[in-house]
DNA sequence: CTTATAATTTCGTACAAACGAAATCACTTC
DNA sequence: GAAGTGATTTCGTTTGTACGAAATTATAAG
């Protein structure tokens, strides 16, 4: 199937196959999320065994896509950076075409966009952002990538879809619903305040957090007015 | 990768993966061309070494997608033709929606749709045909099959594509132009006559052909004109 | 009928990507 | 500091898809 063969490096011109393009930018993703991109972390993310991911990485490793420091995690080089951020430009531009403009209900458009974005031309890509009007964020408010590889890193995920585990600070609360500012209020989620996701219920179901020190319970739709950033 | 396993046939359900999907297409298009697929022509077409073919044909033939007759060629079952005709459906109605509503250039259109066929579900294509008004036919004026996997079968190919060697039928010339009529009627090109492709230059070339049993030859353009079909 | 040529298959091999089982390593807790 | 626990890696194997070289078979030519 590939024809290319180049040793390491060489960024530009290198053809990346769809599960190197996956591992990638998961690891962009937990990075971005201020965590470390571990070997298990990456085996839960992707839905593969640790096995398998402990290959990978050590593979992408000697094709300078990323560095591994073994038992710590992964770290993108800038070269797998880059190839990280034309994924997710991809990625985003399809799940806002694909919903805007097709129509496709927003449950399926993000397993749609992870297949096609695989295969879709860096021009169909643009052709695609063009007639969506260049947007700079995704329907969800995400940055889009554009085609040089500039993004506004300094996005921040809700509560709802933050990391069990990794430790964080409230960046802001939706100041669209008055009685939803009041609620948060009172469970101490403000700007500023530190957190750390104890357990999340599948299917959308409450979260365990802690605030400061207290652990408390919020649900789905209260978490996705929070937005926060990692702690350095 | 595939976490489906089916011994064989139960085509409904079957996941198929890209480069099966390749070869169902080919030899579908082979077939409508009248010729044999044989194990060197799946190979010419895709670009493949013939020893990968033979073992590729192989195991398509235990999983009931095609019958091998040894040296004789591969014909589809049943189940592979439904499957190459879903094939056929996405590759059409991709290159006819990336054209007409992206604006992506023909030359272009073909390898773009190439990959994405393997890459987007029914429904999303399905939600492009509806955006195109689900044509019966593309903007070459082939024929899409129809999600049930029904198509216009009666399509033919013009004589620019014909294939070297197999003989075919002139069905119809084109009567855009009174001055290409009459240049094709003193070739004997005629509804009805015989043709065989003797040799094609590469690059759009001249095509020497057999009308009849006279050899002549043609530019590409008129060739493009000529519809024909296989002899029976 | 034999031989030459061309098509086809077989065989051994390679690579990417995955897995489970077993070994190893890092860190926490006595 | 020793021991245990959990994360990680190593190892051997599997599957899908491809290749080249060599063997085989079908067909055409003599």
């Amino acid at each position: 199937m590939t024809d290319e063969r180049s040793s390491h490096s060489d960024a530009a011109t290198l053809t990346l196959t769809a599960p190197v393009e996956d591992y990638l930018k998961a690891i962009y993703d937990i990075q971005q999320g201020g965590g470390a991109a571990t070997t298990n972390a990456l085996a839960e993310r992707l839905a593969l065994a640790p096995a398998s991911v402990s290959g990978m990485v050590r593979r992408l490793a000697t094709q300078g896509l990323l560095e591994h420091e073994p038992y710590r995690g992964a770290r993108l080089t800038a070269a797998g950076r880059t190839a990280a951020l034309r994924t997710l430009r991809r990625h985003r531009i399809l799940e806002s075409y694909l919903a805007t403009v097709l129509g496709v209900p927003w449950d399926d458009v993000h397993a749609e966009a992870e297949r096609l974005e695989h295969a879709a031309s860096d021009t169909l890509i643009d052709r695609m952002a063009h007639a969506l009007g260049d947007p700079l964020f995704d329907p969800h408010g995400a940055p889009i990538p554009t085609r040089d590889g500039v993004v506004d890193e300094t996005w921040h995920t809700t509560l709802a879809e933050w990391p069990v585990g990794t430790r964080g600070t409230v960046m802001s609360v939706s100041d669209k619903d008055a009685v939803m500012l009041r609620y948060l209020g009172d469970l101490e989620l403000r700007p500023g305040a530190m957190i750390q996701v104890h357990a999340r219920a599948p299917y959308d179901g409450p979260i365990d957090v802690f605030v400061g020190t207290e652990l408390r319970q919020i649900g789905p739709t209260a978490a996705r007015a929070v937005r926060i950033a990692a702690v350095a």
